[in-house]
RNA sequence: UGGGCGAUCGUCUAAUGGUAGGACAGUGCCCUUUGGAGGCACUUGUCUAGGUUCGAAUCCUAGUCGCCCAGCCA
């Protein structure tokens, strides 16, 4: 098992009962013919520490941890990490803790560096085969001689250099006698090749800059493609699942393993995961970082999971999202409600409810007995009576949300105006009877009468309403600060831009709004990093990690579906 | 205009020669002490044109459209 919990062992069996995908046919059917013999499924989820994780890698993290717990099989951790330019300590640390927080556990924890020697010794070997061959041309030459994509490119004038003259040129270049960029070794495969990536690849480059991992120890670095297929054929990878843009490489893949004769990893390509009005792309993530257009990686607006986490996004969400979502070779695009759809319904049941006024506007009972205080019983989730229920405290001045009434009534506007009657939320029925309003003609408060006889929020004689508010004493409130979170980008696709244009232009201004002095029912002082609610009502919401006890500040995972925003928005239109 | 990959409701995805189904979104109704949740119902789809076949989303042929590739990135 990969899993952490014996919880998520079983929303992963459940998930894997009706994941029914073609990798997962692949893999059965080499297990079926033994394909591999006795070996077991082995796979790999292969980041590169550049960056971090964002819900598109979930997608595989789940299918290369998944698919190997389903056939029994394991999987590594494997960092990509060959190019020590953009690659950070940092990077490799979030990243465990992401895959771990999305509920899955490696077998064992691999680096692509730890396989440099092994590498540089393949690399000998195949120069001594004459397969490989240093050049001595610049990188804009070598691009020239590479070709188009309807010419075929031509060779480089120092092909065909001896064998003993590249592995004099080779041992060099490793022990640092060359400046950058002087000299790369490459595979000597075939020049018209209509596939650009079997023109005589770079195998390595020159790279005198210190790796995170094995800092000064070398100064030359191979290429994904000659380091990927065998750090997986090292690993015993089974079944190695990239995204489509890696469909070109296969041939090359292949190419070392055949051409070194070891283990015959398979490389298997599916879909990349793009979701409606998010960006996942590393590199404009760092962008977005670097240029603090968002408050860090983890800003709640950002699709990575150390974004999600922190908004109060749960991994079995996630994890039901993406097999839910599937797995095929479409370049498709996926709605951005169905992820939200997949977070409120698990949320919906497994939160705690509590009170909460986002735009706080005073409600004043004026034949409620002055000074006179009591407690209402209050379920903690109606759809699960095991969590239990709590005492929430109420008096006659309470706070309701701005929202919950109107002067004048738009037609099917059920909450509170002058005269109607509503429910306060396990209290009582109340009735509006007047408004006092400001210098400016702003509502600053409005009086109404209770009826004692509603308590707990039912009327003996029967009598209905049609609405029902929620609250908070004025007394027993708690300020806080809320921050709600909207796209980050207002068009589907974040990359939709004009020319000559940027994802920046397509950013979502309004994206973050901060409400400095939200009121909270008392309970909700004792809140933890985190913690998740359902504020009723409004929506889910967690302790943010910027909250202390002196200045708490929750996070709005997502708002609640609002029926009453679509019917005034429809009516608008 | 070289090569590779792909095309099924608005979106994602099943059906592997035998009733085109599910989920999300949408619409309507019911229910409701959250206009939440839940229940019921409805709408919409096989890229096109030929062919094979008793029967084609599936096989064949030709086209159309989309994505990827010319890093000493991964």
């Amino acid at each position: 098992m990969t899993n952490r919990n014996s919880e998520s062992q079983g929303i992963q069996s459940q998930e894997a009962r009706t994941a029914s995908n073609f990798l997962h046919d692949i893999i059965a059917e080499d297990v079926r013919t033994r394909k591999y013999g006795d070996a077991l499924v082995q796979t790999r989820f292969p980041p590169e520490p550049n960056g971090y994780l964002h819900i598109g890698h979930a997608k595989a993290i789940c299918l290369d941890f998944g698919l190997a717990d389903e056939f029994g099989g394991k999987t590594n951790l494997r960092f990509d990490d060959t190019n020590p330019e953009k690659e950070e300590q940092e990077y490799v640390d979030s990243i465990q803790r992401d895959v771990r927080w999305l509920g899955f556990e490696w077998d064992r924890l691999c680096y692509a560096s730890d396989y440099f020697p092994q590498l540089y010794e393949w690399a000998l070997e195949l120069i001594k085969a004459g397969k490989a061959y240093v050049d001595d041309l610049s990188a804009d030459q070598i691009r020239q001689y590479r070709g188009t994509l309807t010419e075929p490119g031509k060779d480089s004038p120092f092909r065909n250099r001896t064998v003993e003259e590249n592995l004099d040129l080779f041992v060099r270049m490793k022990s640092g006698e060359f400046p950058d960029g002087s000299r790369v070794l490459r595979a000597k495969i075939d020049m018209t090749s209509p596939n650009l990536n079997m023109r005589d690849p770079v195998m390595y480059r020159i790279l005198h800059a210190t790796h995170h991992r094995t800092g000064d120890e070398w100064c030359i670095y191979p290429m994904y493609d000659y380091a990927h297929g065998q750090s997986d054929s090292i690993e015993h990878v089974t079944h190695s699942m990239c995204t489509l843009e890696f469909t070109d490489h296969q041939p090359l893949y292949r190419w070392y393993i055949e051409q070194l004769g070891i283990f015959p990893s398979q490389q298997i390509e599916f879909d990349r995961l793009n979701i409606t009005y998010t960006l996942l792309s590393k590199r404009k993530l760092l962008q977005l970082v670097q240029e603090k257009h968002v408050h860090g990686w983890d800003d709640p607006r950002m699709p990575t999971l150390s974004a999600f986490r922190r908004r109060g996004f749960t991994p079995e969400a996630i994890r039901t999202f993406s097999t839910s979502t599937g797995v095929s070779r479409t370049n498709g695009i996926t709605d951005i409600e169905m992820l939200e759809h997949f977070q409120r319904d698990d949320l919906n049941r497994r939160v705690n409810r509590a009170m909460a006024v986002l735009r706080p506007l005073k409600l004043v009972i004026d034949n409620y007995p002055a000074g006179q205080e009591e407690f209402v019983e209050v379920a903690n989730n109606p759809e699960d009576p095991a969590a239990g229920t709590r005492q929430v405290p109420f008096s006659g001045e309470i706070y309701m949300e701005q929202d919950d009434f109107r002067e004048v009534p738009p037609p099917k506007y059920y909450r509170l105006s002058p005269g109607k009657e509503v429910r306060l939320r396990n209290a009582y029925f109340i009735t509006a009877q007047s408004v006092v309003k400001d210098a400016t003609g702003s509502i600053v408060a409005v009086h109404c009468t209770y009826d004692p006889a509603s308590r707990g929020g039912n009327s003996p004689d029967g009598r209905k309403v049609k609405s029902t508010i929620h609250w908070v004493s004025t007394a027993h409130a708690i300020s806080a600060e809320i921050r709600l979170y909207d796209k980050l980008f207002l068009k589907p696709d974040p990359n939709d831009v004009e020319e000559g244009g940027s994802v920046l232009d397509n950013l979502n201004p309004n994206s973050l709004e901060v409400l400095a002095d939200a009121k909270l029912e008392p309970s909700l002082a004792n809140a933890k990093l985190e913690d998740r609610f359902q504020f009723e009502r409004v929506g889910y919401f967690c302790v943010d990690s910027d909250s202390t006890p002196d200045h708490m500040v929750f996070n709005r995972t997502l708002p609640l579906k609002d029926t009453w925003a679509k019917i005034e928005k429809k009516s608008e239109a």
